[in-house]
DNA sequence: AGTTCGATATGACAAGGTGTCACTTATGTG
DNA sequence: CACATAAGTGACACCTTGTCATATCGAACT
């Protein structure tokens, strides 16, 4: 987390880093990222880099944990939205992520986010479902999911439910980057595999 | 790919290099790994470095490629003796995996690319499951699955049910390392995943 | 206004990384 | 032996990062 002296600056130079940040992020990823960029972009000295940030890590979660928990809130929504319907939920929750993507300001710094995700990456956009399995905003969102639809026995599978999901969804965004997918082909790819989960891959 | 020089090295040389390339990167992931540990660590001079290889990530990449391809080769023998059925060869691949990185000589190598993992790891990997459909890999590989167990219409879903089981493999290897997992905690889980997307996770 | 003090700002700097290149040395061939 | 081609070498230019001594600010209190 940024320290804080970066919230206590005034508003229009807290955005101009940030602004600054995007910028640096949507270029490179996150290890070629230089703060050398961001201060000169953001015309702050580097000492001054250092009184709000540990490192460029520091910054890089910063964003992508602010717009995450759009996303979370968004998901909580129409996952209401949808009685506690999983997997339409995860659909539409997919092609709200396409569309907001779609935005210049955003695509290529999640191109470089998504092309080089690693396990904290995956986590801090998924924060609700993390390893935990008594984590709170996991139990949070497990509350509203219903059950009686899903093929389990026992509520901790939910958590390996919601898990494989995770999984594939991520790989699905992954290879609209990677291949320069149209919203439209990565939702078709995207509801078969979803398909595929629901009804299961084998024969009865 | 390592330069020709490189592989008309002495093997006693090349062999130096390499052990000196598994060490730095069992040490730290890619993006902190550094040149300069691994020529001193071999005794080699800093021009020949660069006379064998374009970068660290060109012997990173081919050290995991090697490693790999021992992987898909066990994979496609694997399922050949479980008459191409894929979920218990996936499983068993998982456990052959799983067994590998008990060695300590692999370990944090392993440790330090799951956790890292990108798309362009994940794709070396498991290159014989590559983004392209036509890809001749595949193709091998699928000629080996017994489709009539799988609940798919047409050849082309294949790629859709290898996928998606690629990515809950990965994000279970993930996790052995990111939590820790004993092996048979972690072959509990990946057999419960794979248990729901054989079985699909819906009521039917 | 002056003084004090903690918080914040600043940029020069040390330490360490990368990739290159002019030059040396080795190797093989007519 | 001489020549051409391949390989080996390390000093160097250029970047990065994080730190730290020093400067500046601003609120609080005489």
């Amino acid at each position: 987390m940024p320290k804080q002296t970066f919230f206590n600056l005034p508003i229009e130079k807290r955005e101009s880093l940030i602004s600054a940040a995007m910028k640096e992020f949507s270029r490179v990823p996150l290890s070629e990222a230089s703060i050398a960029n961001i201060i000169k972009d953001a015309a702050i000295p580097r000492g001054s880099f250092y009184q709000y940030f540990e490192d460029k890590e520091d910054i890089f979660y910063f964003l992508l944990e602010e717009y995450s928990s759009t996303l979370n809130q968004r998901f909580r929504s129409i996952l209401v939205k949808e009685d506690g319907d999983l997997i339409p939920t995860f659909i539409e929750s997919y092609r709200m992520m396409l569309e907001s993507i779609q935005n210049k300001e955003f695509r290529y710094f999640f191109k470089n986010a998504f092309l080089n995700m690693n396990y904290r990456i995956e986590n801090t956009i998924s924060k609700s479902i993390s390893e935990e399995k008594r984590n709170s905003r996991f139990a949070e969102v497990a509350k509203l999911v219903n059950m009686d639809l899903l093929n389990i026995q026992h509520e901790s599978e939910l958590f390996h439910v919601v898990k494989i999901i995770r999984a594939v969804t991520f790989q699905n965004l992954i290879q609209v980057f990677a291949l320069d997918l149209s919203m439209e082909e990565s939702i078709k790819n995207y509801s078969l595999d979803l398909h595929l989960i629901k009804n299961g891959v084998y024969k009865k």
